[in-house]
DNA sequence: CCCGGGAGG
DNA sequence: CCCTCCCGG
């Protein structure tokens, strides 16, 4: 009775991500149960672009597909829509679902239930925002470690740039202010150019960009690549680092180290779009003793 | 035959510019003839909007109707265009005329000849120009003292900011290689915003702005004012210091002291039209013992 | 969701 | 020659 059911067969979706044949099983026994007390923590972070209105079963397959691939511990995805966000809920019954606001388009965090344990979450308005932007928090606890996760989508355009540094502003204010026992873990659309970054005097103390602790890998650099995508039909050859994860360590207790960082939705679908105008970010941490 | 005279009757001009029933006098006589030792200088600078195809000569008549009145010693035009110039030529037979180009749209520096001996001139292209702009310099003489007259009509727009940066920085370092016995003064449509020149980190040293200099008197500072001037048919209202003049003091000899500055083209014509969409700045400075 | 250009207010 | 919006590249 969904509306999105009404362009939307519920199956292919359900099979991209459980796989092939996997209709008669229940979702408990279709994976192998992680290990909940390991110390690895895998996350995902992705704008799937939910507005673009082009060939949106085919994305959400594609999107699913990937999703029940890693199963992350950890999602994040910035634009959402409802639609989009209940063939998500409708599939990935294993994971629980944070959402930043009702309708428009928002962000949201996915937990994957059997390694995640939420605490409580927050949305943190942007008081100067013109594009509906906020802040979503969720205090989690994984394999017995506190964490603060958080996902905005920063406000969009070069010629938003002051607004956009407002919100950072504060995002890098409610991680530095984050419960000192919580290690913290933030992953969004920031839509920073580096020149912005380098406006506000850089990163602050205590809080890092994840992909700078990876040494700034080439192939996991350009998360926005006109070069590549064409979903915007973009003649222009543009690459920018829209995508980031920043970490703040928590005071005591293990480190959370930065292992890996790949970009996911590089294949083109055979609609002969991408899943997104965005790659997604995949990246996996692993805690350690400090 | 000059094809603006088709369109344009001389003696209305003429009669604006030398004052009523003054057809049967000469040149010479019309106007008492100034000390040419005076220590005073009077400059106008204006972009009379060449550009504009409206009630051009209703525009031209009350241009020559204000250059008639003031009579300064130095008249600096941006935006002027051939049939304009012609008109001015036609009716100014009391002035020497310097012109950037020939052709499109350019500069102009009037001398008044019983006041001021041109030595010299000078066109210096701006070499990454989209608009044809470039710096006119005039090297005279007036009561003896030696003077570097400069003007320019900076790129225009918001958008060109970085090109119009160039450029001022070029007339700078002009104005502040000149002769070190000349006293420099330019005055243009710099098309500037303050933050632009914050951006360069203000004025450099030795280079003073004449507006600055008389304590940034309100009533002359904006010389584009678009909740006053309706030329352009812009209905929100905003202001802009545009047009500016700079100085250079000579390293010996008088110092030229700006006196006053006021804006002139306030008026509205019979046609509905401004003049121009600019104000003119009408300048009076004395050169006084250092 | 890049950039630039053109129209309308 | 302001600004914003829209469109095409």
């Amino acid at each position: 009775s969904k509306p999105t059911q009404t362009i939307m067969s519920s199956f292919p979706l359900h099979q991209a991500y459980w796989g092939k044949s996997s209709m008669d099983v229940s979702a408990s026994e279709q994976k192998p149960q992680s290990c909940s007390t390991s110390n690895q923590l895998t996350v995902i972070c992705w704008n799937i672009d939910g507005l673009d209105p082009e060939d949106v079963f085919a994305r959400c397959k594609g999107l699913l597909s990937h999703l029940g691939k890693y199963r992350a511990d950890v999602v994040l995805l910035q634009e959402l829509v409802p639609p989009y966000l209940s063939q998500l809920q409708n599939i990935m019954k294993d994971y629980e679902f944070l959402q930043s606001s009702q309708e428009g388009y928002f962000t949201g965090i996915l937990l994957r239930k059997d390694r995640v344990q939420l605490l409580e979450s927050n949305i943190v308005k942007y008081p100067t925002t013109e594009m509906g932007r906020n802040l979503l928090i969720a205090k989690v606890s994984i394999s017995g470690h506190p964490l603060c996760i958080m996902t905005s989508h920063l406000e969009s355009c070069k010629a938003s740039s002051q607004e956009r540094l407002n919100q950072l502003r504060r995002v890098w204010k409610w991680m530095k202010e984050a419960p000192q026992d919580h290690t913290v873990i933030f992953g969004g659309d920031t839509n920073l150019r580096d020149w912005e970054v380098k406006k506000l005097g850089g990163l602050p103390d205590g809080i890092n960009d994840v992909w700078e602790m990876l040494g700034e890998p080439e192939e996991s650099r350009y998360t926005w690549d006109t070069s590549i995508n064409d979903n915007n039909e973009i003649p222009n050859s543009i690459r920018l680092r829209f995508d980031r994860l920043f970490l703040r360590q928590a005071a005591e207790g293990a480190r959370l180290q930065p292992e890996t960082m790949t970009l996911i939705g590089l294949e083109k679908l055979k609609c002969d779009y991408f899943i997104s105008d965005h790659w997604g970010i995949l990246c996996t941490l692993l805690f350690g003793s400090a």
